[in-house]
DNA sequence: TCGAATATATACTCATGAGTACATTGCATG
DNA sequence: CATGCAATGTACTCATGAGTATATATTCGA
């Protein structure tokens, strides 16, 4: 998932190809995005300064400004990486087969597992109010791009009767918020793996908690 | 709910008692404290300065400081008053008589519903790292609470068979984050009611999203 | 009536941290 | 080989906003 640019290739030459070069950029610019994120969702968007990012990477701030604008866009670009592992998971669950159901139930388990990692926790953690307004904007669309895809899956599901029929927007977030909430008390270094708890809320989402 | 100072009292002398000061001053302080979080919900608290605050009070900030100490403690007076109401409600639901599930369902009610109010959607939206460590601490004690109540709900109803086995920490959690989640996009001042809202997204969670 | 305490304001200080100016190195190419 | 761009560092600027020093008015108690 990550682009890697230590090659491991045997002639190892010291004139890189443009195509190198490239991604050699690509990797160090990933490469700061992710500790920026670790260290925004372990202290706070605001409690991480771009000092510190740089720091943790042995780096000094104005490299960061050479590969990202600033701090709002560090910010805009962590979300986006975790909205659009989101946004393929829809996509993949779409092409399933099986009843809407079992897409959503497919959806739901990625879309749980993201949100328990670096880039989506990072989605969750991010109030709209910390990005500046044209940021705000962007996530906020991105955003409702998920929900849209989570209310069609819902939607086509109540069509085909494999769900019971509610009202889609209210089942979206009712969904969402439960999935969501892991990326405020999962800890990713503890012993509860992602996905068996995404299996476990998922299954208690689908029957409920009342007996049956 | 709220401390009232403008007494209404026909006799309106204008030589307060001590009593009537105390109260007075309590009034400003909750004053400040609603103005506060109001505003911490709209833009964040790190996009809201004192001087704000007091702006919209139409007073000034050391004003401010002489009913709290810092800004500090103005976002955890905040956040207690929530956690306040969520200690009440839950205490509330344990004296009702039913079965496990019926108390469960009282307390959910009035969670739901607190967290689409103020305070409760302050508690919500901050993060622990927002606060200063002390501060901090307080938070997740308190929050800790919450959740303590809200397991023993969910055991007692497992034990009397109104409610499906299920392991109660992650059932808490799931609930929790699916009635947490309104804080974040539920707008107050819309067309959809708190009360109605809450009932729908626990029919929701009590009976899940498959049919029966 | 004097002094203490309360309530409030004006006008500061001062730390932090985002963002920048500028120097340096090194490779790459005309 | 000179010029220019990519990559990086050092050392700044500058706005913001938390928190404070201090002045003033009011009221209450002795």
């Amino acid at each position: 998932m990550s682009t890697c640019g230590q090659s491991m290739k045997l002639t190892a030459s010291p004139f890189p190809s443009p195509e190198e070069k490239r991604s050699t950029r690509a990797a160090k610019r990933d490469a700061v995005l992710r500790a920026a994120v670790q260290m925004f969702n372990e202290r706070g968007f605001h409690q991480t300064s771009l000092d510190d990012v740089a720091a943790s990477l042995g780096i000094s701030k104005p490299t960061i400004y050479h590969y990202l604008g600033n701090k709002d866009q560090v910010l805009l670009e962590c979300v986006k990486i975790g909205l659009g592992q989101l946004i393929a998971a829809a996509e993949e669950a779409r092409a399933h087969s099986g009843t809407g159901a079992d897409r959503l139930s497919a959806f739901l388990a990625r879309y749980a597992a993201i949100n328990m990692d670096d880039f989506g926790r990072c989605v969750i953690r991010t109030g709209d109010e910390a990005l500046a307004p044209e940021s705000r904007e962007r996530f906020r669309d991105l955003k409702r791009q998920i929900d849209s895809h989570m209310r069609n899956l819902i939607v086509e599901g109540i069509a085909d009767g494999s769900l019971a029929p509610c009202d889609p927007k209210l089942a979206a977030f009712t969904i969402a918020g439960a999935l969501n909430w892991p990326a405020r008390w999962h800890d990713p270094a503890g012993n509860e793996s992602a996905v068996d708890l995404a299996r476990q809320m998922i299954a208690l989402l689908s029957r409920g908690y009342l007996p049956r």
